[in-house]
DNA sequence: GTTCTAGAAC
DNA sequence: GTTCTAGAAC
């Protein structure tokens, strides 16, 4: 099954780049910016919607290890970290991806829009909302297919554009700034 | 999650 | 005619 696919990943030697008892964190297989991380725990957390208030430390500790490991390794680079509001494969997994946004295997509206809109739930967020409420507060089916529907807008000077490759030509214009 | 491709959109 | 999207995958 396509969806357990990050569970034989996350223990691919190729792929992973830190491990600890807690933790890997693993190269995206198919990385939607320059630099694409994903932070899995060990422990059996199928996805987001079964963290709870105990689970507070362990989030907390995957972030660390991600910016750790991106301080570290690019400095100049800057990351945003995440979850997805609504993820495809199980085990809970923090996105680690460059502001960038380009990408080759980005290729629909779908990709963008995940990581450019609300669905792209930001870690800090996820933990605030922990530690006040106990709980996390999820976007609707529905409002996450509207999501995933919306125009193509740059995430960096909000022009909408009518196709993937006029807004991936404009992304890469971008990076000289 | 990706690949493939029919047919919509241009 | 070509580009591009969107839905099936047994």
């Amino acid at each position: 099954m396509w969806s357990l696919g990050l569970l034989k990943t996350m223990k691919d030697p190729k792929y992973m780049v830190f491990s600890d008892t807690k933790i890997v964190m693993i190269k995206d297989m198919y990385p939607k910016a320059e630099h694409h991380f994903l932070v899995l725990p060990h422990e059996e957390i199928t996805n987001l919607k079964k963290v709870t208030e105990k689970d507070i430390p362990l989030l907390e500790y995957m972030f660390e290890k991600a910016k750790q490991y991106t301080s570290k390794h690019f400095p100049d680079v800057e990351f945003k970290f995440g979850y997805h509001a609504q993820p495809s494969m199980h085990r809970l997994h923090l996105h680690v991806i460059s502001k960038d946004m380009n990408s080759e295997f980005l290729k629909n509206k779908k990709h963008w829009n995940s990581f450019t809109t609300e669905f792209f739930m930001n870690s800090s967020d996820i933990l605030r909302q922990l530690k006040t409420s106990g709980k996390i507060k999820f976007p609707s089916a529905a409002e996450c297919e509207l999501m995933m529907k919306r125009e193509l807008k740059c995430h960096r000077c909000n022009l909408v554009f009518p196709t993937i490759p006029k807004l991936k030509q404009h992304i890469r214009s971008h990076r000289a700034d």
